[in-house]
DNA sequence: GTCTATAGCTGGATAGAC
DNA sequence: GTCTATCCAGCTATAGAC
């Protein structure tokens, strides 16, 4: 069978020539640019080529995102092996930022273009094996709860709404840089910063702070807290119901 | 010249007929639907005319991220007399989420479509002597600054860059609940709660906590934003007794 | 001021020859 | 598998008649 062989992998070659071109483009131009016939003229193909690979457009489209969300992944990767969940979170949300500005038409294909198209790319690393949609999601939240855990995060933070929100912060940051050019006026990283300090607290890993002997009462035991060591008022305190 | 004035009337009248079509148009099919010959069509006017009024597609989109920017400005004003700041930028950022998602089509149009969109927005806002753009960027810096002057907030807050933060927070939120479909899982306020109450504090106001004494300079390294009369024109209400 | 008519372009997608 | 040729649709914008 090796002369099917052959042809799967010539045919799996011009479908990455398909894409690397594609993405070229996205890259260089932006996704509205992307068309059936630039597409074949970077590849020196006729147009009607393109259609014995993919559907149409959107097929492609749906897989570059494919490409980028992995990709954006990997770059994320590094840094779970912080210890320090802080730090990590830290550490991981800098470089989502850094992706999304370094890759610019990337990131908005994938999360600022077509709704589907997000879908499309978890849904698709889910189908891999790769459950690394989702996966990314509770690699958020365990840190999160390792900080609870440590008394570092109000007992009231429920993780999965802090992920979605650190998610929607970043994202923010992100997409304003890129369609709103009166944002930000400080510098960007400066702002991240902030941002993450407000979040995950101003300190640095607090060996000597024992974790404190939470009261399991719930109710704001309107502590003594000392606004310990940098960290926001916001956070350090327990949350209370507002009226 | 009643003739002229006539005139004059009717032809700021079929402006206001397109601007109209227009924007129904954007809402109900998104921005990108926006074509001149749709527009002619929903007004009974062949296209030509329509450069009669505006130079170009652009042009009128333009008109349209005034108009919607001034509609959102108008819809955070009645929260800028609450007196508690927390309180105030509570109910401004709700207000703010809020209509990012009843106004999709209009809020992608001014943020989330061309960055000179924004630009215009905030300009044209500007030369109308309606500073109200920066206005509101004022508006929720002074409201931070009070908070800290009452200790609420960490001192090395500069609230510069924690306006922005805020505003990239809830841009995110908005932004990903417009184009993202597995955002939010958890009930979009919730989302938006937990993240005022990180940055804002859980708290109810504490009278019993002493404004801590307020160093007049701060490290504010930016800008020497002097502007210390100037009170925003149209936005600013009696309210926001800033330093 | 308003229209008709049209130039001129870009695009997605397909039929049918080779 | 690949191409040529083509259909059809949509768009912006303008020229010139009325």
């Amino acid at each position: 069978m090796g002369i099917a062989e052959r042809k799967n992998r010539e045919k799996q070659a011009l479908r990455e020539r398909i894409l690397d071109a594609s993405r070229r483009i996205v890259v260089r131009e932006g996704f509205a640019a992307l068309s059936m016939r630039k597409i074949a003229d970077a590849i020196e193909y006729s147009p009607a080529t393109l259609y014995l690979h993919f559907e149409n457009r959107d097929e492609i489209a749906r897989a570059l995102c494919t490409e980028g969300f992995a990709q954006l992944l990997d770059t994320l990767k590094p840094h779970l092996s912080i210890a320090d969940p802080a730090e990590r979170l830290k550490a991981l949300w800098r470089a989502y930022v850094a992706f999304g500005v370094a890759h610019q038409q990337t990131y908005q294909l994938i999360f600022m273009e077509d709704p589907t198209y997000v879908g499309a790319a978890f849904a698709s690393a889910r189908d891999a094996g790769d459950d690394s949609g989702d996966a990314a999601f509770r690699l958020v939240a365990d840190a999160l709860d390792e900080l609870k855990a440590q008394g570092r995060l109000p007992e009231t933070a429920d993780s999965e709404v802090w992920t979605e929100a650190l998610w929607a912060t970043m994202h923010g940051i992100v997409a304003l840089r890129l369609t709103c050019p009166v944002f930000p006026r400080a510098p960007l990283d400066t702002v991240v910063d902030a941002a993450l300090d407000a979040w995950l607290g101003a300190h640095t890993v607090r060996a000597s702070d024992p974790p404190e002997p939470r009261k399991p009462s719930g109710k704001s035991s309107r502590a003594p807290h000392k606004r310990a060591a940098g960290v926001p008022a916001s956070i350090a305190k327990p949350k209370t119901p507002h009226t």
